[in-house]
DNA sequence: CGCCAGCTTGAGGAGTGTCAAGGCAAGTGG
DNA sequence: CCACTTGCCTTGACACTCCTCAAGCTGGCG
């Protein structure tokens, strides 16, 4: 337990690095990314194409970025900050599909119309594509599109492994989910696992697992009680027992 | 509403045609969904690439199909039945992810276990393909993985919307969505629309939404008390009133 | 220093889940 | 052909979880 510890903290460092492993110049040279966006597959040469659809974009925390019925024009690819991908209901309940961290899309879709709003939960930058422009790259550039589907698929699973999240788990079992999941998904775009730096409000996340502000906290406050986590402060949380919260969001 | 209900009624006949609107000749002549399924975009010398790569599966009701966790070496197209999929917690709650109908796929997933299991509903038969050699064909026929690109998508919005009945609708707006949903997509695939034919038991339903086999059962009387179902059996559903049934799909 | 938004905590109640019994239809065996 | 079994669905009574409502608490900011 105590070897295993110190193993965990010395493997934990440095960034993961995917499909592409080196850096790029240009436009690119400092987005934070470029290695694991979608655009990590292409060439420098077809990256110059890319570049000539590209747009930059900036927005402060809040800000809507689409709306659900918006034609569906544009494709997002998240650089700095993070977005709540949202659907609501005509009475006001609101269901937070996801997340989107650094180096992941939003906005593409085969339907003509945006099935849910997006809003920058903190302060964000993104690269915005003109959707038919991307997709004729698409067609030029197969592994483009074969790196699109790659991540169409990773999705489909994120959303099905959260359907039984929804459908199944007790509000502890999904607190505990989430933050594995998103302490997972930190490390493997290189922002700290542990002392987990939580961008996005109570609100957001009993949104994303189907509960109240109230329950959330409550969970939260469980959670700390039986030492499986400490809270530094509300939007920091430590993991102080992985094996714990592992075997409750997998279901006791 | 008199005159609507005749214009439905009347309207309603016959299959819609996709991509593809000729039926085929050969191995696929006698093949129900061939006009929808991902193989309809491709050319006859094509399809007779894929006939070489494709194995025929036919299972009774009941029967599992491949578990979570096995090696993803196939991909299935439905052609008859209906298969449930789910995933199941350590301690027996089961969460059904989706159920497929014919001219659907499953199976094809980025990672090298599933993530879920397969089960026949009713008795089945599909194509089963070795994903390797799908891939390859994926590769050499961009039209083909541009159409499983869009039916990830599909999937994806599918997705979305499910999780906005996890986390936030009533059971009866669940019910509700349930059945347009299924009515839905019974018209696509020319199977009777109204009187629908429901497949799934309220077990397998109540897995699906979230819920118990109770609380399924007991909103289902609800709806049908209220004018807004009709059972003549306990798989057999009439929408009597689709407008009252949209509005608590999509919340009152 | 005081305000405000967001978070936590508490008390109470509605809505589902749990448990148990009964109904119904299809299948089985005498 | 009919009694019995079996599996599934429905209905009822009750309990408990989680939501609702309300009141403090905390930290950031003017």
């Amino acid at each position: 337990m105590q070897i295993r510890d110190q193993v965990t903290i010395a493997s934990r460092a440095g960034r993961q690095v995917h499909p592409r492993s080196s850096r790029r110049d240009g436009v690119c040279a400092d987005c934070e990314v470029c290695t694991l966006a979608f655009c990590s597959v292409l060439s420098d040469d077809e990256m110059g194409e890319l570049e000539g659809i590209r747009h930059d974009v900036q927005h402060d925390a809040g800000h809507g970025i689409l709306d659900e019925g918006d034609p569906t024009n544009n494709v997002f690819n998240l650089t700095t900050g993070c977005v709540r991908l949202f659907k609501l209901l005509s009475d006001g309940r609101r269901q937070v599909i996801g997340f989107v961290l650094p180096g992941e899309y939003f906005g593409l879709i085969t339907s003509p119309r945006y099935p849910y709003a997006a809003e920058a939960v903190t302060p964000i930058r993104a690269c915005r594509f003109n959707r038919a422009a991307l997709d004729g790259l698409g067609e030029r550039f197969p592994h483009l599109q074969r790196r699109m589907l790659e991540m169409a698929w990773d999705e489909v699973a994120r959303l099905q492994e959260q359907m039984l999240l929804l459908g199944r788990k007790t509000p502890k079992e999904r607190i505990a989910s989430f933050i594995l999941g998103l302490s997972d998904r930190h490390a493997r775009i290189g922002f700290e696992a542990s002392p987990l730096k939580v961008a996005m409000s109570r609100g957001d996340i009993a949104d994303y697992l189907g509960l109240t502000v109230e329950t959330v906290s409550r969970s939260f406050t469980s959670l700390r009680k039986e030492g499986l986590i400490a809270l530094p402060e509300s939007s920091r949380i430590e993991l102080r027992d992985r094996e714990a919260l592992l075997s409750l969001a997998d279901a006791e």
